[in-house]
DNA sequence: CTCTGAACTAGACACTGACAAGATAGCAGC
DNA sequence: GCTGCTATCTTGTCAGTGTCTAGTTCAGAG
């Protein structure tokens, strides 16, 4: 909004992207208009065909720019966890939903396929970043009594459900706020055994059945 | 279908549910149209409206009939295994997931707030109810050495997001194919424990952190 | 028979995403 | 200076949508 009566506007893709999440975090992806956007911008409603194409074109901008900050935001709280000592994996299941908490609108373009352009290449590398990521974790915080490598997919398969179950249930408003009555960063330590005992959880986990 | 030229239709509200449960799973939520079911149901495009009001009330009355459909088949599946001298718990964590599966279209509208029309006293009422149900089968299945109350709360969160989140992301498409290489139902019996031996898994669930 | 209310039609309105054709700006090379 | 070139943005148009309103049809009760 520096110079607003230029016919180039100097950094729409920007701006629209900015916007798109604001909107987004506020009503919805359903609710996102780009003729809105580009009002918003101050520009007109073909403008950000130019940049993205189409709708999807900007979801899925979006997408990748999200799973790119995600994992930069997983290996960040991995690598502090192990630089104390602690272990990786309870660490990024923990930054995962904190993630999805302070980035809603990112999160969820990230996991709506039906918002995205499926073949876009830059949209696959970054899942497949996200997706070594996540499974590197559990491979290196196995015990040593390691069992055959399916195993670890096994492993990693049920840190991965259980944040992003986590996750998708928090944000879409489905959990009882009494289940959270301090926060969802203790409901999470909770939950993952990350509180300050350092990432060591006391109990056996999911119990017995 | 049996009589088409009448001016009544005569089922309208239970043909315009079915149809929009196929569109749903075919192309997803946001591409379900009013205006398409109503030419499908030979009907004038206004006539959505007398039953549903708008949209929302569409997807709302859809994510009822879900949650009531839902909470059928968890009681199902935890009765059968109780009757079986197994535990509750994982019985209906594999059927959560399996009705996900089942009924991709009820599953997505009934966990997609955005959708639904949030004041609904039926909505809240379902709501409720499955809510109950499932905290009920984590009261149940604790093992005599119960903690304090609130412990209950976080174990059934713990299951709830378990299911949920793989739930989730394999009606998104988001597993990679190689995770469940022999389909959803082995391995939701590999992750809860619920294959033939019963219910009991035999590992320590989460691993050493 | 009339009356009533539920079910449905038909028209209009404002809005959307997508497309195509043209206008503008800034920049390299001359 | 000038000329083209390309990315950027405008303008106009189209089919499609949800929602609103007023009118029409029908079935059944009195």
């Amino acid at each position: 909004m520096g110079k607003p009566d230029r016919y180039h506007h100097g950094d729409l893709r920007e701006t629209l992207m900015s916007a798109a999440l604001v909107a987004i975090a506020r009503d919805g992806a359903a609710a996102v208009s780009l003729r809105q956007l580009a009002r918003d911008a101050g520009v007109s409603h073909g403008a950000p065909a130019h940049h993205f194409g189409d709708r999807a074109g900007l979801f899925t901008a979006l997408a990748v720019r999200g799973l790119d900050m995600f994992c930069a935001a997983l290996s960040d709280a991995a690598e502090k966890a192990a630089a104390a000592g602690q272990a990786r994996l309870p660490a990024s299941g923990k930054a995962y939903v904190l993630f999805a908490a302070a980035h809603p609108a990112l999160f969820e373009v990230m996991f709506r396929p039906d918002l995205l352009d499926r073949d876009d290449a830059d949209l696959k590398a970054a899942r497949g970043r996200a997706a070594a990521l996540l499974r590197g974790f559990v491979a290196e915080s196995r015990p040593v009594r390691a069992d055959p490598e399916s195993d670890v997919g096994l492993e990693a398969l049920r840190a991965w459900t259980h944040a992003h179950g986590l996750a998708t249930l928090w944000l879409a408003g489905n959990l009882p706020p009494a289940m959270a009555p301090d926060g969802l960063e203790a409901l999470v330590d909770r939950l993952f055994g990350t509180g300050d005992n350092g990432g060591c959880d006391s109990d056996d986990g999911r119990g017995a059945a």
